[in-house]
DNA sequence: GTCTATAGCAGGATAGAC
DNA sequence: GTCTATCCTGCTATAGAC
């Protein structure tokens, strides 16, 4: 454990530890003092490798979150050329399982939807920067397959409203994964997970499955 | 102006503002010198009223946030009422319009679902207290209408999941409404708004439309 | 009930030894 | 690069005047 710690450097383990913090606790919920503790080096080292708590904060997007997103999208890119046609049905299954089982941890996933959502709740300075190289683009995207009539500017509002509500669902279930398991008793294991991906998947494309529990006027 | 918050108690007005700046930066983001000074009263009032900070977080889940949800559930018995026949698809409408359009102030919505959105995310002691009062009651009461025959103890998951897809949709709409303007550029009128319900209340009853952009394989 | 003043402490940041 | 020691600000909470 300490041999593999200290493989890494001091500055990826302050990286490491803070994104996690971050993401757990909020900006103001977490300390220097903390973040330096769990990454096992001094309280003067954040200062040091970063300038600042906020530069550091910039500094986890900047090298971790948006990195891990690239990485999303060219998953959601390999899932797409699996599909027989690029349809937009496949474009929503090719969503929902990049960022729901792509080639990421459990641990991995909570960091990156959790921090997003915190920026989508209250955007800071990185917000920026995660709109503009990040969100935009892969909107844009994934908007063609859905409609690939459209110009990719956004003004079809309907496209738009579609893609929020599918992003809604994949962020909010990784969000609120705490409260869901509190409420439901479930836990989010492998399986769970799956069902969920599927879910989506279905709800995307069909809706309630109304035809079985009763009449659609 | 002046005339009218003093008509307000004391206390009135720092639950008021407390609210406001917690739904907005969260426990840890809020000082009790901003909530203070914003509700035109002392520093010590707080402890005064509500003994801690702490304490008052909790006093403005009860005294506020609680009674709220309470109304909101009239509203969508209400609304049920007006439909036609309580099915499913008219449950999802009802749901919608009680949470997005109710007789609430944008305000008032915005910091409920902000707030709601926090403790989804990282629940505190205030989570125990609306899970078994509120939401509880409430997912058994709209699991009813989506499966009349259910027991109603979340044993079906198909429609606990639903339930959840539609709450994760209606939050994220105002939950993460800043990122929203400042990506598509669309303000949050009354129109915009009116459009969202109608797009959440298609979303989750058709899926999304594919019969207009692509075939479905 | 409302105020001022302050105790007591935790936070971010920095200086300077090694 | 890494450490300790420390500065200073800003926080919650409380004591006590009015």
């Amino acid at each position: 454990m300490t041999n593999l710690r200290k493989e890494i450097s001091t500055k990826d383990r302050i990286l490491d530890e803070a994104e996690g913090l971050f993401a757990q606790k909020g900006y103001r919920g977490v300390t220097v003092r903390e973040i330096t503790q769990k990454a096992g080096c001094n309280l003067a080292s954040v200062n040091y490798y970063f300038g600042s708590k906020h530069d550091l904060y910039q500094e986890v997007f900047r090298s971790r979150w948006i990195p891990r997103a690239i990485r999303i999208r060219r998953t959601f890119e390999r899932y797409m050329e699996q599909e027989e046609a690029p349809t937009p049905a496949a474009a929503v299954r090719a969503l929902a399982r990049a960022f729901l089982e792509g080639p990421m941890t459990e641990e991995e996933r909570v960091r990156h939807h959790q921090l997003m959502a915190r920026e989508l709740a209250k955007p800071s300075e990185a917000f920026e920067l995660i709109a503009k190289e990040v969100m935009v683009p892969f909107l844009r995207e994934f908007g063609r397959y859905l409609s690939p009539a459209d110009s990719g500017d956004g003004a079809d509002e309907n496209l738009m409203l579609n893609i929020w509500c599918i992003m809604a669902m994949v962020i909010h279930f990784t969000f609120a994964k705490e409260a869901i398991i509190r409420i439901t008793g479930r836990q989010y294991d492998p399986e769970f997970r799956a069902r969920l991906v599927e879910h989506i998947i279905h709800f995307a494309l069909n809706g309630i499955d109304l035809g079985k529990t009763g009449a659609n006027p």
